[in-house]
DNA sequence: CATGAATGAGAATTCATTCAT
DNA sequence: AATGAATGAATTCTCATTCAT
């Protein structure tokens, strides 16, 4: 027997409840993370509570018990939801960059996430927050070996194996990723996501990470 | 009367209730704020509460309000002397920086980092959370300010100033900063602080962002 | 108008909402109190609520409000079972003691009783307490009047009239269900319904208490 | 490692949270079980909950859980209570029949349990059924253990060894209180409490049950 | 000044019951 | 008739803050 038997398992309960198989089902759960996005974006962790969110998805507490069995069930939904997003991001960029050189590629890659509104970005600084407390649903696991492996694609495209482990690479994925969100996250807070030069500055970070690894470079 | 009477002044009360003139006051205060952060970084922001602070700090719930008029002001007090400790570590950087090339400089600024104690990174993270709720201390944005002045004087040494312009070097202070607590943190939270060559693509890093706007480069 | 019209009624519904006339009816009230039975069996009154026993009883709670205009009635519902329960064991206990000396006709009583199973034991204690809150039904006082009716004719063979009033005979039928209930409860609380010697101190409580009214003893 | 580690530990908080150390502590955790047994006597689990207790206590919720963690533990407290003041009688009825005969130390005892409200045994009745959902605190089972034993003394001084192990007197003991428990409870729901007889019913039944244990009966 | 008991608004969650489909 | 989604009052419990001692 493994001695993780003996860490104290959360008990949270963070699975959603039933599977939205009726259209109305699936709206409701769809507004539900909805007014919980917009709550959380307005009035920060502070004002989320679910009698807010059913109040603002328009429905009772009670209906929103029927689909979530927690508060955190909603904030771990509301995880999921935008993994899977950056998910999508991600197969785009990957079909999208087939072909091209670093650069480029790394500017569609950018593309991409300075896309993203500003809303989302303080969204998911507070759900990255809330991430440390909840318990890991296998779901969001999956979801987050599948950004890791997308972009690990990504990367190796590019980078010289001679010159690269499989630890490196793996290091380099994760790394890019937190290189960018938090100088993205910072220019959001600053209010200066539309500053002319945040892209080239995050153009040179990542390009100055990867090129000891990348081939054919001095 | 001024129409500024009307617009939503935030109540939270920050601001430390009284100087701690007395010798007794100034310790009570350290305990207080040494308490704070053991339990926000063994229980996390779910067991921070003000009861267990003051039990923790030894001292009682009254006791606690006579030093900070609010919770919110222990968290603000927290986060300025977290940044407190990040000027003083500038400072001394600042010092023993003096004269070295780029690369020996940033290699002692990374020392200095990697020399914070995991614990504190972990703080530092919920911190930063707790930040965004809070209204800006005087205080405190003087010390943000300070430690943005400090970077820029630490990097000021090396930049070019034909390749560089203030707004520049002022970008390139926050997002060095930015970027190496990201890797940090994602480090810490993977514990894997100890990888042998996070410091490698610390330096890689703060490097390849810097090289454009520095003296004698390609 | 009556001045009763102002003493508190119970305003809690009780009674059946319609006769299972057709078998389908029928059928599905007997599937709803054997899930209510469980239910309670298994997970107490703490897990006892109408969902639980719909979908136990595989239909929708909707279904189970057209046979129960509440949860209470399910509750009566199943006392009047336990309740015509005895009172069909009490006839046959009647009949086959017909000409048998008070001894043997005790233990053909107790038969009857030590047959019942424990989870009925531990349902019957639950239901109990239930009772108290709810309102008599015309239906359950008939169902009590008939036991008492049935437990004084079985004693009735058998006391001597000149030492025993009516009251008595009434008195004694109450008593003799109430401590033989009191011990099997409390044997089967402490899981030892199987005691070799639990018939015969049931025997010898029951006898010690009906000796002075019997005929012919000392 | 014993199976037990495997066996679901309710997790249900009955300990009392502080000592009352101080008089207006032990005046507030009174009050609060006063509080609690009147609603349980004239509300019924139904209307029992800690907003009502405090309510009639005088006292905030707030309050209510300083001094105890959960609704359960003032459940607990107040099953402890009654059974410390059945400890108290049964040892003044210990005292009071030393050197008595068998029929009169019985009607000692009687008389002890028959002086105990009726309002006491409605509640006792609400009570044993809460028990069984709640987990025991050592000290119940400390004093459940001391009633057996008191109980158990008072018959030793009677009962023939000869005639019964030491099995039968803990059965005895038991029993002895079930059926005295059961006819007062009874008595008490029917509200004839005061009937002339229900006395000489008691002791009848507890000699009948007794009789064969006794030393020097037929 | 220190203490810690008291306060009570507020948050999470449940569940009996209804009613549109 | 059957369904089960929706409702929301009710309940348990927490915790920032106050204030009598």
């Amino acid at each position: 027997m493994s001695p993780t038997r003996f860490i104290s398992m959360p008990k949270i309960k963070v699975e959603s409840r039933k599977a939205p198989v009726q259209q109305r089902s699936a709206a409701t759960v769809a507004f539900v993370l909805e007014a919980a996005a917009r709550i959380l974006d307005e009035a920060g962790l502070e004002g989320y509570n679910t009698n807010a969110v059913a109040a603002r998805a328009g429905i009772s507490v009670g209906s929103l018990y029927q689909y979530f069995p927690s508060k955190e069930a909603i904030t771990a939904a509301l995880i999921e939801r935008e993994h899977q997003r950056l998910v999508q991001g991600m197969r785009l960029v990957l079909v999208e960059t087939e072909g091209l050189a670093l650069e480029a590629a790394i500017g569609v890659l950018l593309d991409m996430l300075l896309g993203v509104p500003a809303a989302a970005l303080k969204l998911n600084h507070m759900l990255e927050t809330e991430e440390a407390r909840l318990p890991r649903t296998p779901e969001l696991a999956r979801l987050e070996l599948e950004i890791e492996r997308l972009n690990r694609a990504f990367l190796a495209r590019h980078v010289d194996s001679a010159r690269c482990t499989e630890q490196q690479l793996d290091d380099a994925a994760c790394d890019t990723i937190r290189i960018v969100r938090a100088m993205l996250d910072g220019a959001a807070q600053e209010g200066r996501l539309d500053a002319p030069d945040l892209r080239m500055r995050l153009q040179r970070t990542v390009e100055g990470y990867l090129k000891p690894l990348v081939a054919g470079r001095g």
